[in-house]
DNA sequence: GGGCAGCGTCATATTAGTGTAACAATATTG
DNA sequence: CAATATTGTTACACTAATATGACGCTGCCC
């Protein structure tokens, strides 16, 4: 579900983009570069990212048109942009903002400072998913308080049984493979014993007890499913 | 706590923003600005102004569509807002106050009717949320005289645990990850190590002692959480 | 300028959670 | 029923996450 976002940054200095792939890599993003508008516009057609950092000064179309054009396409409209910008170019903030940037960074910036507001951007564009509790015979799961519980009696579970329970309460009655539960709940390039899932299947119905476990359903030959319907 | 208020100025004309601005910072508060919804959003997530000044009309997200999402995000869901709307659109007041507004100022407006209205608005709202003692299980919080006392024994808080323990007392049962209490708490573009938030929840609980302390619980490859409720 | 208070960061200690392997149990197949 | 495939269970080493204590820096108030 948080995937690893990916961002593209387009600047016409590689040395620059190296620096900013970098710092971005080692907070876990993905990067993508491009050197001008044409190769930025080919990027974001294939591989739809989730940001954009874009220069404002580059040869041939500058970073505020090609904001602009951005804003325009309606496949685009939405893509958070963040401008970077160089010291002494501040009177052209306003500009930058107006071409519909949502945020603007002044070179020269720490890596710190970009994650930053790199992640502040994201955060304020990710609609966040509306978190409803999820309640099947007496068992509850509350994503807001993080909390799990048996008719009331608090449930402990570590982070990847809860993980697991969560999907599976949002995905009933339907048999998945370990290595669909290892995509879904431990997250796409993971590197994990497929039989894994087995052990924290085991953990979780421990974890449910005598009254619920019966939910969490082994389906030979396939992987397990969860439902309230007994065979 | 009654230090200057901040206003934000949502209109997509600069020159009633600037009469606006002019008019309100005579009056003792502090302006910002934005153009559009985006802008807008930006300069709340880092400012968290006090209140929102939104013009009706505006390309691109209208102020009602602004106002509603607003309202939507918990982080912004009490924030006042005055929609300011042309003469001759007053059918639309009702929709306007639907979609969450506080006040509504037809245009063309005097400066004093519009600093009134907001003096007002601010006035029945404030004490709303912010400036009401909270109370939880023997511990008192008083954003008012700014103390915090257990079972009237007082409590000697810095001001970020002062502040951080009085988003938590005013957002129970939910789990923070450590970048959201960033955002809340810290407020928008710092930019501080997530670790320095254990730190900070180290000095709660140990300032709120074995009596308390239990309030403030780890989630576990999450965040944290206030709670009354053990689990 | 000295002393203090509060903050943010680091290094280290502590603890909780994970993944794996080995063995047990149970189903399946012919 | 034996042979085999699949899943259950447990113990344990290892990792990752959090707690904690200490330190240096900054701004402020004498």
């Amino acid at each position: 579900m948080s995937s690893t976002k990916k961002v593209l940054i387009v600047d016409d200095e590689a040395p620059i983009r190296e620096m900013i792939a970098v710092a971005l890599e080692m907070a876990g993003y993905e990067c993508l570069e491009a050197e001008n508008a044409n190769q930025a516009h080919a990027l974001i057609v294939d591989n739809k990212p989730d940001m954009v950092l874009l220069d404002w000064m580059m040869p041939g179309t500058s970073g505020v048109d090609f904001a602009r054009r951005l804003r325009k396409d309606e496949m685009t409209a939405d893509m958070p942009i963040i401008m970077l910008t160089a010291k002494g170019e501040e009177e052209n903030k306003i500009k930058g903002l107006e071409s519909g940037a949502d945020d603007f960074i002044t070179k020269p910036f720490s890596p710190r400072e970009l994650v930053a507001r790199l992640k502040a951007v994201l955060r304020r564009t990710t609609p966040k998913g509306v978190e409803e509790p999820v309640s099947v015979d007496g068992l509850t799961l509350d994503p807001v308080s993080h909390r799990v519980s048996a008719e009331g009696h608090p449930i402990e579970l570590g982070p990847t049984e809860f993980r697991l329970l969560q999907f599976f309460m949002t995905h009933q009655d339907r048999a998945y493979s370990r290595s669909q539960l290892l995509d879904m709940v431990w997250g796409g390039n993971v590197y994990v014993e497929e039989r894994t899932v087995d052990v924290h299947i085991r953990r979780l119905r421990k974890a449910l007890g005598e009254r619920h476990d019966y939910l969490v359903q082994t389906v030979r030959g396939t992987g397990y499913r969860f439902s309230i319907n007994v065979a």
